[in-house]
DNA sequence: AAAATAATTGTAATCGTTTGCGTTAATTTT
DNA sequence: AAAATTAACGCAAACGATTACAATTATTTT
């Protein structure tokens, strides 16, 4: 039993030269039916499967896909979402016969981006850089080395660059909308770091929102988005503004963060205070009381992203562009009814 | 600016062989102090990194090791752990220049070993099996083939494979003998799916725990274990067992479950009825009341199978190795104090 | 039926490394 | 100082594909 045929030994045995196994293989004309056709069935008999190693020599392509996140996106994080990113790209990317290399790296590693193995060693097709805390040195080195790359969550300010966007400003619009029209007039915007343009975005959507309808905007600046920084950024909030009635959070975490102190000082959820997401993490439906926020769709993120990628790096010419996935209000308890 | 340099450019540069270049990168020896300067010095400036391809075909070694799951693992599983494991594999293999590549599969291509392209194509050095729903003639076709891997949270029944494991077993019985000294008489135990090696396990810790302590071993069977079965579950336990004062579920989203329905059926937690979870999945703090449950180090989890996979793969003859890890009890308040 | 054209197939170079083996130069031994 | 040993280095053949290009054969055209 031989484990594992090569071009040569299949040619051999038909009598053909591996041009011909090579050109079967890869569906290219200029090849009889007949022949072909022998050729498959020795394949399938002999159990052929190409050696990706000699084939990415040959024609230079890898067939992988690096997917880039920060370190910190399952230390600090709480409820990291972006498996359901990578489940979808992957399930797209497996679908066109490319592969996912995973690989989270920290601010040390990139800071050298050249150190960065799997691109110097040619190992990928292109970077799907996923997280707000992927570092612009970083994202500046591969561009101007050429490398396809998409960025999701995330873009860079003044290059342009294919990134996949989340509707952060209409989905927080929408979400302050909401309270609005459910009568609270004192929101405040829990915003999480300004350096992150999903936050900016979020907190144009909700000082948008707010100046429409005439009312105040009240915001409080975290320098991170966890329970944690949702906690302090509430206390901070109640103490400026005592007699708010309402709490947009720059996520669901944070969200979780400032429903904890409210339930603290005994402030009651919806009645006294309405407080809404962003996300739609799994924990947003386990709160008490289940958490209004507005969703995201994750898997699509991932798709919308490899698909892109797939795209520029068939033709690297391909101007950049800027997907924007919408969102989607959801209504629990914690907003009111 | 040459973007990519090779071994022969380089080698061409400093007026010697190729062979002295591929010497010096892999510090063999049978070359001089000096000139083993001298390229390293010329590597560094000209930012030569070998090319990754060119390797893996020359060494039939490629660097890459799959991470595999089962698709359920991030659609229909609320609150997946992997991804920690994968941090943890990933952190330790990118010590020892290995990367991962990510794979989640669905049924179909479990029954169809062969076409597993990864492997077929000898993209992968290894692989670590994540999950108790790998099927097990996946399994056995790898190990046939002489693929080293290691499997995750589940084990085959009559081969030798090399797992690491949980103490499902310890743990389970741990958490039941606590509820046990905490004055409970009447403990249900709420079980996953008979096919899963940690069900069984942990079904057994409970078991072994009630029959030390002389109680009656009272167990509920679910056939998967979300909060939704959980809740089924709950159900039926309360029906059968309507005097119940503990619940030991197998794992966390089966305990909320639980809680949930015996929160609306007026029982108060722990005061009537004490619960406890299994996995300490980010969620357990969340709860109302917090999920007393037991923990399991997941990112070392990854870091041992890789550890474990490396050594296999240095030396495929080495006998296969069940590791267990430890694990930890966590007392919030749904179990009482 | 010969000439022109098109379709099929083979030859051989190439991709960038690694590595066994032979050669040369340097060192040690007697 | 000649012989024997050792170290340093280059040559060239793998590894297993892809792909110009040439060569052959089959099909049309006139």
């Amino acid at each position: 039993m031989s484990p594992k045929p090569t071009q040569k030994q299949l040619a051999h045995q038909l009598g053909v030269s591996v041009a011909t196994i090579s050109r079967v293989l890869n569906d290219k004309p200029g090849v009889s039916e007949e022949i072909r056709q022998q050729v498959l069935s020795l394949m399938a008999q002999a159990g052929y499967a190409p050696n990706g190693a000699a084939r990415s020599l040959a024609t230079s392509r890898s067939g992988l896909i690096a997917f880039v996140v920060h370190q910190s996106s399952h230390d600090t994080r709480e409820d990291p979402f972006y498996p359901f990113i990578v489940a979808g790209a992957e399930s797209f990317l497996a679908g066109q016969g490319y592969h996912i290399l995973f690989t989270s790296l920290d601010d040390e590693t990139m800071q050298k981006p050249q150190s960065f193995a799997a691109v110097a060693e040619r190992r990928v097709d292109g970077l799907i850089l996923a997280g707000p805390d992927i570092s612009p040195a970083f994202i500046l080195y591969h561009l101007s080395q050429g490398v396809p790359l998409v960025m999701i969550d995330n873009c860079l300010q003044n290059s342009e660059v294919n990134c996949v966007l989340n509707d952060d400003f209409g989905g927080e619009y929408q979400a302050a909308r909401h309270l609005i029209e459910k009568g609270r007039r004192q929101i405040v915007f829990l915003s999480g770091p300004q350096e992150w343009v999903s936050s900016r975005e979020r907190g144009r959507g909700y000082a948008q929102a707010v100046s429409d309808a005439r009312l105040p905007s009240r915001i409080v600046y975290a320098d991170e988005t966890t329970i944690a920084s949702g906690e302090s950024a509430m206390r901070e909030a109640l103490e400026r503004w005592p007699d708010l009635d309402g709490v947009c959070a720059a996520n669901d975490a944070m969200a979780i963060g400032a429903m904890r102190v409210l339930a603290a000082r005994g402030a009651r959820i919806p009645h006294d205070v309405a407080v809404f997401g962003f996300d739609d993490i799994g924990w947003a439906t386990l709160t008490t009381p289940p958490l209004s926020t507005v969703h995201v769709y994750k898997r699509q993120l991932g798709v919308l992203a490899a698909q892109r990628l797939l795209d520029v790096i068939a033709d690297p010419d391909l101007p950049p562009v800027k997907v924007v996935s919408g969102t989607r209000l959801i209504l629990r308890q914690s907003s009111g009814d």
